[in-house]
DNA sequence: GTTCTAGAAC
DNA sequence: GTTCTAGAAC
């Protein structure tokens, strides 16, 4: 549940009312009736404006000839700057001072029908009090850490396959112990997940209860490549990258074409083509003789590595070169 | 995990 | 100049 935020561009002296900036729509302001400005040395296009609610910040890029200044400091002509809570901006010449405010929106919209009530209220963040006799929780900086704390229980990214694999729109398989769906960006043609409904948060977790689930895993994920008609041409591998980033314990089963818009990086590749990825049969072996998995020690030095092919040892020296030679082995 | 972007590499 | 990477922010 992310908390929504609306911002708004304040005229200081109370000219006119404030102005909603909406998240990353730029608002083109100078001399005219929106800023009541007159005054010839301002162009009728001086800033523009761009507000991120979520970030809290403004960028403020000067189009004008005229300085446009943040405490006091000038902008320069097609430069741009952000400016936060509690900075004061000049729209030119040391004039027409304004600052951005954002204000939690209890609505979760953007409607523009509360900037009269925003106008009379004194800075303050009291959003933490109960809502009877607040302010209305105008807010000088947005509070990350409150928010942070909010996302790491329930909405930060590293848990978001415990939510991915109860969505009924993403499972391509289920049955009693496990479900699978597919990776929402897929390192290659064929991409899948196959997690336990059960609450395991990664490979250190497993231990020898654990056997029967993961041999399960791993035939689920032997049938999930069988029923793909592409198998017939294409190798498959099935394994668990030795520390996934993201939580709940999940064996990838992907197709060794790697042709994919979603694979960028270095990291993308090695955590799939070096030792970082842990064969489902090693996962299985190591329960079974040693009851738990082991990952030795400096495997994140693997992401590391060159970038070379994992079909003919070739090194390459860019992820754009990589895809270009994977071509010549995997042809669509 | 992804996105964004500064600056390295070319 | 453009392409690409890698680290920060999320």
């Amino acid at each position: 549940m992310l908390k929504m935020f609306t911002c708004w561009f304040v005229r200081e002296d109370g000219a006119h009312k404030p102005i909603q900036l909406h998240h990353l729509q730029t608002l083109v302001l100078g001399r005219g009736p929106q800023t009541t400005i007159k005054d010839k040395k301002c162009s009728r296009e001086q800033v523009e404006l761009k507000a991120d609610c979520n970030k809290g910040y403004v960028k403020v890029k000067q189009l004008g000839l005229n300085p446009t200044s943040v405490n006091s400091v000038v902008v320069g002509k097609g430069n741009e700057v952000k400016i936060k809570p509690g900075q004061l901006l000049h729209i030119v010449n040391e004039m027409y001072s304004y600052t951005v405010r954002f204000r939690e929106d209890p609505m979760g919209n953007n409607n523009n029908n509360s900037s009269t009530k925003l106008q009379t209220q004194a800075s303050s963040d009291h959003r933490s009090l109960p809502a009877d006799k607040d302010d209305d929780g105008l807010c000088q900086t947005v509070k990350h850490e409150e928010k942070n704390t909010k996302e790491e229980r329930f909405g930060h990214w590293s848990q978001g396959l415990k939510s991915s694999m109860q969505d009924p729109k993403l499972q391509v398989y289920k049955d009693d112990k496990v479900v699978v769906i597919k990776d929402k960006y897929p390192k290659a043609r064929h991409h899948w997940l196959v997690l336990p409904w059960q609450s395991i948060t990664s490979l250190k977790a497993l231990h020898k209860d654990h056997c029967d689930l993961v041999k399960h895993m791993h035939q689920v994920a032997e049938q999930m490549i069988e029923q793909c008609p592409d198998s017939r041409s294409l190798p498959f591998r099935m394994g668990y990258h030795a520390i996934p980033s993201m939580s709940h314990v999940h064996l990838h089963v992907i197709s060794q074409d790697f042709d994919s818009s979603c694979l960028k990086n270095k990291k993308h590749w090695n955590s799939f083509t070096t030792d970082y990825f842990i064969e489902s049969p090693d996962v299985i072996e190591m329960l079974e003789t040693n009851g738990k998995v082991t990952v030795k020690e400096g495997i994140c030095d693997l992401l590391k590595l060159p970038l070379r092919c994992h079909k003919c040892r070739k090194e390459l020296p860019t992820i754009p070169a990589l895809k270009e030679h994977l071509k010549s082995h995997f042809p669509k």
